[in-house]
DNA sequence: GTAGTGTTACTCGGATAAATATTGTCCGAGTGACATCGG
DNA sequence: CCGATGTCACTCGGACAATATTTATCCGAGTAACACTAC
């Protein structure tokens, strides 16, 4: 059971664009260089958010990306499940009807009992990362952050940010 | 985030083992064939049992596998952690530090918010597991199983436990 | 009939290939900004 | 000076390799049962 390393990466993302003005957007190169990872293949996995409709994609010179919602509105499990799949982990191949005594259909009615544990534990597992908003990380970052930390990030944010035309906030 | 196959086959073997009579024990040919998997491979996991000492093998003719401890001694979270690892699925990178901006250390002490979120959820999914047991499946399955598929297993659990010389049950 | 002994067949265990999923890279389509040109 | 227009650079998106992990297979070491022989 290992979890993709996009994940982590999917989920920063998410928390650095939540600290985006507006509709601004940020390109996904940006946050490529400022988490230290390959700009081609971390668009994959932006990619799999703006499906998921997490991200909002726009084109073009000074386009990039932004949350297609406020945070408050986005949890852990929106992001996990865009970029893991969501289907859960653990799926019953249905063994214990592949022996050599085939017994009729109506044998196999009731559901497996290994597999109802196993999915009422991933259920545990989706109502916990269901709780967390990204919001709640950037409240949690913001107050626990080390303020050299903080400091970086949002003069990272405000050097990459690009306002977008439309109703976009005044500038100088 | 996707779970190996061999967790449901080790689950399913474990059960089976719990059916056999005191120290006899079932080769793992016998399993294999009892759920139509490739001999070979499921003498990988079950030997992933025997070293987290959820199993014990017995060499030689007669010989086979039989759980370590009782069933009521034995979750579903140590199967899972013997056959996928005990390391937790969300594996923190720390990919906050890997940008351009080298920040000195010691603004990186206090632990990554998404590392503790994702770790959070994970201890609810192994405490979700850590409450079933191997007698509880057993049990559960005795109770609400088919009557047909219950017979099936009893009968090739009997024809199939090779009971050992030492302490072992009375024969006629 | 009984004890000792050699063979044998069966078991698990680890080392070795094939298949699959993940990770990483590249190039093309599209779009808005910018400079240029004309009025 | 202002507007229209053509070029261009920058963006995302999907198609194409390299790598790692998982899956599957094979062969060898070890052991207890079994048959045989000698007493």
């Amino acid at each position: 059971m290992k979890m993709g390393e996009g994940v982590e990466a999917a989920i920063h993302c998410a928390a650095m664009l939540a600290g985006v003005d507006g509709n601004s957007t940020m390109s996904g190169a940006a946050m490529a260089e400022a988490f230290g990872l390959s700009p081609s293949y971390l668009l994959k996995h932006l990619n799999q958010l703006t499906t998921a409709r997490i991200l909002e994609s726009v084109p073009g010179p000074a386009g990039g990306y932004r949350l297609a919602r406020p945070g408050e509105r986005i949890t852990l499990l929106d992001i996990v499940l865009a970029v893991e799949g969501r289907e859960p982990a653990f799926r019953c191949g249905e063994i214990r009807q592949r022996g050599p005594v085939r017994l009729d259909a109506s044998a196999y009615v009731k559901p497996c009992g290994i597999n109802a544990a196993m999915l009422k534990a991933e259920r545990a597992y989706r109502a916990a990362l269901a709780e967390v908003k990204v919001s709640d990380i950037v409240a949690n970052y913001a107050a626990e952050g080390d303020p050299r930390s903080i400091a970086a990030s949002c003069a990272f944010v405000e050097r990459h940010q690009r306002p977008q035309k439309s109703a976009s906030t005044k500038q100088i």
